[in-house]
DNA sequence: CTATAATATCAATATAGATTGATATTTGCC
DNA sequence: GGCAAATATCAATCTATATTGATATTATAG
């Protein structure tokens, strides 16, 4: 399989998109919170639990992740639950390795 | 497989080594470096003429990649040659799918 | 309809890291 | 030795983003 790096306008978008992917996931709370979506979606409460730190610093990287796609939500009474979008992480996981595998 | 994502004092590990990695390829220029990287070994001036940046700022990336191990270097003369550090690629290619994939 | 729990938003600050400009180092050549 | 090409280093600045503190929103219970 051929993949010029960066020559075709479409590569080039390819190499931006992964570029802001990676930038969302490379971030220790982040990914942290990836991995414990992996089982089974979770409140915000059950999240805070994991990740020792402040509530609203959780939030923040909770719209981090979904802004990007990478994970929804559904509400529930009071609570939040989030969920990984598991196709949109294989989508990007497959972009990515078109530059680095 | 299991594994628990940050439990135990070894996936603490797993993910600051995971995070720094992905900090390290989370930027577009260094994407661009390991992608353009995996076809052959390349000097410099040969990246430099794919990049657009100025010299001193491929320099430094370079050093970001080569400090973490992801590439490696060889004189030949007054250029110095850059290559992929296939194994360590491998490595946390691997690491990294224990959090995501 | 008030109080409380759960979560989100917003402005301010702190911090890490990309970029720039200037200069240094190394090597080969005359 | 002196010069030029190739690359690296260093300090300064700029920029993005993580963090903090305070406050807002939303939904349920009493």
């Amino acid at each position: 399989m051929k993949f010029d790096c960066c020559k075709t306008k479409k590569s080039k978008n390819n190499l931006d998109q992964t570029t802001e992917f990676l930038k969302v996931i490379a971030e220790p709370n982040r990914l942290k919170i990836l991995c414990i979506l992996r089982k089974q979606e979770k409140c915000v409460c059950e999240i805070w639990q994991f990740l020792d730190l402040p509530q609203n610093l959780i939030s923040h990287h909770l719209k981090v992740l979904k802004d990007f796609g990478l994970i929804g939500s559904r509400k529930e009474g009071t609570k939040v639950f989030y969920f990984l979008n598991k196709k949109s992480i294989k989508k990007f996981n497959s972009l990515m390795s078109h530059f680095i595998k």
